[in-house]
DNA sequence: TCTTCGATTGTCT
DNA sequence: GACAATCGAAGAA
């Protein structure tokens, strides 16, 4: 059930795709939240400008050449709280970025963590989804492949290719081209999901 | 619905 | 000292 370390040690853009529709879960004291991933970025190696590590490794972003299936949290604009998942092996700085959820459990403390936005809104930007699921610092360099951390994927619904949508990563216009607007960026239609009776 | 803009702090040069 | 993988409120249309 849930996501083994082989399945991040793997090409970033790869595991990008297959984490569509996985299921990302939070424990905290017992009560569980958890929801489908529906939209994230890639950040491939030093050679790609819009990663953290294109300037090699720093305090910040060491996480990044870790182990895959580790958590890298960094804080950005002072104030939002943003979580990767590190892929491919050991020394290889990449990671996907997760930039929109599902909520499907734990609905009332997720709601209570957004104060009063809409549904619709608990969980449509990286930031977002990080004070929705209580994700911050000490959520960083979490080890994925485990319940311990009370943070860890989980299988999800499979997500047929045709509901995949791909467009540039958000928010790296000081990167050069071609890494500027690369189709890097994937999500798909929470009203696309094939959310009939599967899942549980 | 769309655009603009202020908030706020860890990290790197 | 500058800047950042953003958010949400406010104002315009």
């Amino acid at each position: 059930m849930i996501l083994p370390r082989d399945f991040y040690d793997r090409p970033v853009l790869e595991v990008a795709r297959e984490l569509l529709g996985k299921r990302l879960i939070r424990v905290i004291d017992g009560q569980r939240m958890s929801a489908y991933i529906i939209e994230v970025e890639a950040y491939d190696g030093e050679a790609d400008q819009a990663c953290h590590a294109r300037s090699g490794m720093t305090r910040r972003n060491a996480p990044l050449y870790g182990s895959p299936g580790f958590s890298y949290v960094y804080l950005t604009y002072g104030m939002h709280w943003l979580m990767n998942c590190v892929t491919g092996s050991e020394g290889y700085p990449a990671a996907v970025l997760l930039r929109g959820l599902l909520p499907i459990e734990g609905l009332e403390r997720i709601a209570r963590n957004r104060g009063k936005q809409p549904p619709k809104h608990w969980c449509d930007g990286p930031g977002k989804l990080s004070q929705a699921l209580e994700i911050g610092k000490a959520q960083n360099q979490i080890n994925l492949c485990s319940k311990d951390g009370g943070l860890y994927l989980e299988e999800g619904i499979a997500v047929p290719e045709t509901i995949v949508n791909r467009s540039p990563r958000i928010g790296i216009n000081y990167a050069p081209e071609p890494w500027r607007s690369l189709p890097w960026r994937l999500w798909v239609d929470s009203d696309a999901l094939p959310l009939n009776g599967g899942s549980e």
